[in-house]
DNA sequence: AACTATTTATAAGA
DNA sequence: TTCTTATAAATAGTT
């Protein structure tokens, strides 16, 4: 654009391609922040050369700024996306979502711990993964809560085997010897309350725990 | 810097400092895309006005370019230093190094995500989550464990206190009416191994909470 | 948004 | 790389 007009494609010049190169980033980044002064604006550039260095540039915290643009652009989803149509899998697009919704989170975090907080920081953290966790781990707490549900439905079968047992032993007129050791039919058919199936039960257990960690009154 | 120079400060007047705002961000943006075709570079460029709208440019993908940047601009490791200084609490250390190198793992692997590779990526990072869920999540996964192991330890007592009163009704020639609705009793105590504990199921069963970052007997 | 008078940026050369 | 310089581009202030 001097002393002849160039135009706008790929310099062949290796030296002048590196000369140009030199030349017009540092007139970039001065056109940036310029406009950051001038108009008020929040700006993040970032270059690599074609050989790789790294050049940026931003008005306040590039790291903010990056976050900034990740929650308007809420579009750009296409990260993981390209991805899991390779790995197909359903579960994974979701953790790795998660996973990104967490670093985003995270690196908040660290910016506002470098400014001198502490604390509640941490505590909000530690908050932030058990709940990124609690997704990532879904699968793995998932089959922990079958086997929870698959436990109580034996449980509940074999306290309604029991007490019909014992029904009927009664009836033909059997000794209590059994009950030695099964004293504690009785307290268990009442905390888990016999007969009643309640499949709900599983359901709202397999909810809560996951939210909440475990819901059960398991005697602590 | 035309009919007459202007300083670089911000502009005071609204309208023309959004009027300014408009021409040099288009030029800000031109000469982005013309460094990034004429050198080869790879450039991010993004900027809020200062009501807050947001416009950016990308030579390649903006998450990559980020990605790259993140990598390479590495000087967030200074993170957790001062920060537990302050909070004092050795708890949260150890919470906040796992999450530090949590994060750095992170971003390597979606560094290599962009690069093309999938399914192996997201597995290694789902080992890696919950390793540092495992540790957050810690009380969680206990209290679960600890469900687990009263369930089951109660349906050990049912199952016995079951066998035995079959027994005894057996014994004391007892009527079969009680079986009409109990013949599952059998079926049961066969699919279970009456007698049999079962003891492979709970080894696999122990193996799954190891993995799932369960290392201490549950004890808060 | 268009129009200039100028300032800036910069291609080519040293 | 840096400087120089002729010239292309960008743009502040005006319309």
């Amino acid at each position: 654009m001097v002393r002849q007009k160039i135009q706008i494609k790929k310099i062949d010049n290796l030296t002048s391609r590196q000369v140009t190169f030199s030349k017009r980033r540092r007139g970039l980044f001065k056109k940036a922040q310029e406009l950051a002064t001038l108009c008020d604006a929040e700006i993040a550039l970032i270059v690599f050369s074609a050989t790789g260095k790294l050049f940026d540039y931003s008005s306040s915290s590039m790291m903010q700024i990056i976050q900034r643009h990740n929650l308007q652009s809420e579009s750009s989803n296409r990260f993981g996306q390209p991805l899991h149509a390779q790995a197909g899998g359903d579960n994974y697009t979701a953790i790795s979502k998660e996973l990104m919704d967490m670093t985003l989170e995270l690196k908040q975090l660290k910016g506002e711990e470098l400014q001198g907080l502490g604390m509640q920081e941490l505590a909000r953290l530690e908050k932030l993964v058990e709940t990124a966790l609690g997704r990532v781990g879904k699968t793995k707490n998932d089959r922990l809560m079958n086997e929870i549900s698959k436990l109580k439905a034996r449980e509940m079968e074999l306290m309604e085997q029991n007490a019909m047992l014992k029904q009927q032993a009664e009836k033909s007129g059997g000794t209590r010897n059994a009950m030695e050791q099964g004293s504690s039919v009785e307290s268990i058919t009442t905390s888990y309350g016999l007969g009643s199936r309640c499949p709900d039960e599983d359901r709202s257990f397999s909810d809560t725990s996951l939210k909440l960690g475990l819901p059960f009154s398991s005697s602590d």
